[in-house]
RNA sequence: GGCUCCGUAGCUCAAUUGGCAGAGCAGUUGACUCUUAAUCAAUAGGUUGCAGGUUCGAGUCCUGCCGGAGUCACCA
């Protein structure tokens, strides 16, 4: 074992023994338990609505870890804590085996420790509810005590907290102790499971199929970020993490089935940031016989249904910024928003030189020699994205950067594309999906001309996406939605890292030792 | 990857111009048969992230490294 006790963790060591010495189990395998805290509360107070004479007939066994401990000599309590809540335990000498009660007045039980009580339901004469206990037994013990922190009920049935454990460092890479003991990391992850519960929800409800995707895949595509590259063994493959599920899902439209969504993770080799994590939550569908116009509508109706059966409401608070989530969204295009900004038209500069200059003329900061459309879409960031904080959806985007959209009739700069906006936040990124294997073949043709192979947003061609949509492939419409962004918008979090259970970090560092 | 800030006891934080490393909580010992941030008395607890350097003297100043945060770059 490599662990190294501290103090406090040298001491619990030694009350384990103690026990042990004593014949207690300090890991027991066996448990019983006849009711959660939650439910001996609740049945409690059943009875006593009914009548005071039979309160104390309520019998109960209930299980939790120890989070608050009061030994006053000859009569202590506690609270346990489970999944449900907290109740009180009351303990007094004569009322319990001798042997027991020795080992929590010895503080051989101890804060953070899990028991197992069975008793009767009491009001305490302060008035809480709490358990009588006869019996208890040590379910496991805590060899390092979590971080300490008190909470008072307060009048109004508010909890304040006293002490606090807030590096967040140690909240990320001990997110175990982080859930144990702030009452508000477990809430939004809580919210968390609700938001893809409801997703799922809506979505099934609107006739669509869940399905899975390869997440290791021989050619990688649908987006353009950097791979993950792995080698599987015995086949001699090099494989690619998936950066998107797209491909893999329209094929399935080819194949038949007319709606599908995928809710899973994605890789990127790119930068971290407050909205972007190694790995994150993706969620795709696509529907044959829709166009992005109704993928537009969708997506207003999901987010919101989403929102209300998270939070109750379609207000929704992010960032010191409070909007409405509810349909219809302000809906822009792309060329109208950008010149809206900054005054300039993109489509009167059809070559990235003369954009350029207009660009540079209107004082904007821009990277020179990248793709036109990349510069449109830089201006997008720059100039519109930090301003849309009421949800928006933004559409028509150019075509040099999405592959994968049907162009807009007699245009040739645009695409039926839209992304939307919410908090400043780019959320998710939709279109009337190409279904064309002329045009799709040329498009990734174009894409290898604009960005060399190499380049980080380099699309390699998918020859057998290209054969399933040479079957036919329905016009349908297609989307994708950060979940975690999602998640931080509902939950009020600043940071991705703050809705992922374990985000991705560099490795502890390990304490050097001195060596002999 | 660039820049800025941060890293002190288990947790949360102090430490004046470079001058004896401190507090609250919890821990330990004791008192207490209805407490609830229990209370009272006593007590213990440190590789100041790591490694060097400057100095009579470094938590404090300098260099490098590790980790984290913010920001820029990047990122559908």
């Amino acid at each position: 074992m490599t662990w190294e006790p501290n103090r406090l963790e040298a001491e619990r060591l030694e009350k384990t023994q103690a026990l042990e010495t004593r014949g207690i189990d300090c890991f027991p395998p066996r448990v019983e338990r006849t009711h959660t805290t939650a439910e001996a509360i609740a049945a409690f107070e059943a009875v006593e609505a009914d009548s005071s004479e039979a309160a104390e007939s309520v019998e109960v066994t209930v299980c939790g870890r120890i989070r608050r401990l009061n030994i006053k000599g000859k009569v202590s309590f506690m609270h346990i804590e489970d999944e449900t809540g907290r109740v009180q335990l009351f303990l007094r000498v004569n009322e319990m085996d001798d042997a027991v009660y020795d080992v929590v007045r010895e503080k051989l039980i101890e804060m953070d420790d899990f028991v197992q009580a069975t008793g009767v339901m009491m009001r305490t004469q302060a008035g809480e509810v709490s358990v009588r206990v006869f019996e208890l037994k040590l379910l496991a013990k805590a060899l390092s005590p979590l971080p300490v922190i008190k909470q008072q009920k307060l009048d109004d049935g508010t909890i304040k907290e006293y002490g606090e454990f807030s590096d967040v460092e140690s909240r990320y890479r001990q997110r175990y102790a982080d859930l144990a003991v702030n009452h508000d990391t477990r809430q939004v992850f809580l919210k968390r499971a609700k938001v893809i519960s409801a997703l799922r929800t809506f979505l099934d409800e609107h006739g669509f199929l869940e399905v899975e995707t390869p997440i290791l895949q021989p050619i990688y595509g649908g987006a353009a970020a950097r791979p993950f590259v792995t080698h599987h063994n015995q086949l001699d493959q090099d494989l690619f993490l998936r950066i998107s599920f797209e491909l893999y899902l329209k094929r399935l439209l080819v194949g038949g089935f007319d709606a599908v969504y995928e809710i899973g993770r994605d890789f990127r080799n790119e930068g971290v940031s407050f909205k972007h994590n190694t790995e994150f939550t993706m969620l795709e569908f696509y529907k044959a016989y829709i166009d992005y116009r109704d993928v537009m509508a969708l997506t207003e109706q999901m987010v919101a249904f989403v929102a209300e059966q998270v939070n109750g409401s379609t207000i929704a608070h992010f960032r010191g910024h409070t909007f409405n989530l509810a349909p219809p969204w302000k809906r822009i295009t792309m060329r109208s928003a950008i010149q809206e900004a900054t005054g300039i038209d993109y489509v009167a500069y059809p070559d990235v030189a003369s954009l350029e200059t207009a660009v540079a003329q209107a004082g904007i900061e821009h990277k020179s020699g990248q793709p036109w459309g990349k510069l449109v879409e830089h201006l997008l960031g720059e100039c519109v994205e930090p301003t849309l904080i009421e949800p928006t959806i933004i559409y028509d985007y150019p075509r040099d950067i999405s592959p994968f959209a049907k162009r807009v009739d007699y245009d040739d700069v645009h695409v039926e594309r839209f992304e939307f906006y919410i908090a400043g936040m780019e959320m998710g990124n939709a279109f009337t999906e190409l279904n064309d294997p002329r045009d799709q073949e040329a498009r990734f043709l174009d894409m290898g001309e604009t960005f060399k192979a190499g380049d980080e947003d380099e699309t390699p061609l998918d020859e057998d996406y290209l054969r399933a949509m040479r079957y036919g492939m329905p016009p349908n419409g297609g989307f994708g939605m950060g979940v975690d962004r999602l998640v931080m918008l509902l939950t009020d979090q600043d940071s991705i890292r703050d809705v992922i259970l374990y985000p991705h970090l560099r490795p502890e560092p390990k304490r050097e030792q001195a060596s002999p």
